[in-house]
DNA sequence: TCTTTAGTTCATAATTTTGTGAACTAAAAA
DNA sequence: TTTTTAGTTCACAAAATTATGAACTAAAGA
């Protein structure tokens, strides 16, 4: 069985603390620090409980997670029954828009709170508001943009 | 005391979900929301209190987290010991920035993650993962420009 | 048919996060 | 000097999140 060696450990919970940081379960974030480190591009479920030294319950939880969420998939092969998982690296680009979509989706609330303020007739200056909604708006309109100009400066 | 509508303590509390899932304290969600939805601009500890129905102890805990995080700011007036917090919306620039610089960051552990792989002489494919450096340092560079590119669509 | 494999499920335990209220502080007011 | 105001601090409680291990399932193999 794959053997992690002590930098690559390190490594593993480097990416698993940046996941959890950013909100997303321990478990989960650590597979998803394996599966970025690994050497092998693809780790079954026992290899993933082992090298994380968790239990079946917490791999299989986050695994399911990872999946539901669309960051993890996995493969088989003819006459073996075991999930080779592997990132969906694949759609990082997907992800990427789903993270503008959270971030300009606030966008939304602003404008609630605008309506709200015409509604209850108050006469606070609403201009900085308007204009983080305008930003929004327009990252809203560039950010795809800016995704296919760096893809064509790769062609 | 001021006293919120039905409709704005449902916006206080969606505005705090947003940010809830974006990480950030409960109960100082609450705050951001109140200020944001707050038709008074400015409002003391006592009514952030009052208005949210929490603690001192919690009030004074997500002030001080917010003041901290430069996502609020407070006035005085003479011959008044109360401070008077409101949101530094002047800043969503500056707010803005970090999340560049957290979301970009990422790329330093990928670099890791590449020169981990390097050194273990893996012969496994890692085209993906240059791609992804790529369009982060891309991101980097570019996102500033854009900022910039808006004030000037503004003037 | 019996066993093994590759997981899933669930009750419960451990841990972490969050909130509370009482006691405290430091400055201003009376 | 005593009291009030505007908070802060801290020990503890409540709640939410995670992880565990034992029991289970469903398909494949012997």
């Amino acid at each position: 069985m794959a053997i992690l060696t002590e930098k690559q450990k390190a490594l593993v919970e480097k990416i698993g603390i940046f996941h959890e940081t950013a909100g997303m379960q321990p478990a989960a974030a650590r597979v998803m620090g394996l599966l970025f480190v690994s050497s092998t591009p693809q780790l079954t479920f026992d290899e993933i409980t082992e090298l994380l030294q968790i239990s079946k319950s917490a791999t299989s939880n986050a695994i399911n997670l990872l999946i539901q969420t669309g960051q993890i998939e996995y493969t088989t092969f003819p006459g073996d029954r075991k999930r080779y998982f592997k990132l969906k690296i694949k759609n990082w680009r997907e992800g990427f828009k789903k993270k503008i979509e959270v971030m300009t989706g606030f966008q939304v609330l602003l404008r609630e709170v605008l309506e709200l303020r015409k509604e209850e007739n108050t006469h606070c200056d609403c201009s900085k508001l308007e204009e983080v909604v305008s930003f929004l708006e327009f990252l809203h309109q560039e950010l795809p943009k800016l995704v296919e100009r760096w893809e064509k400066s790769r062609t």
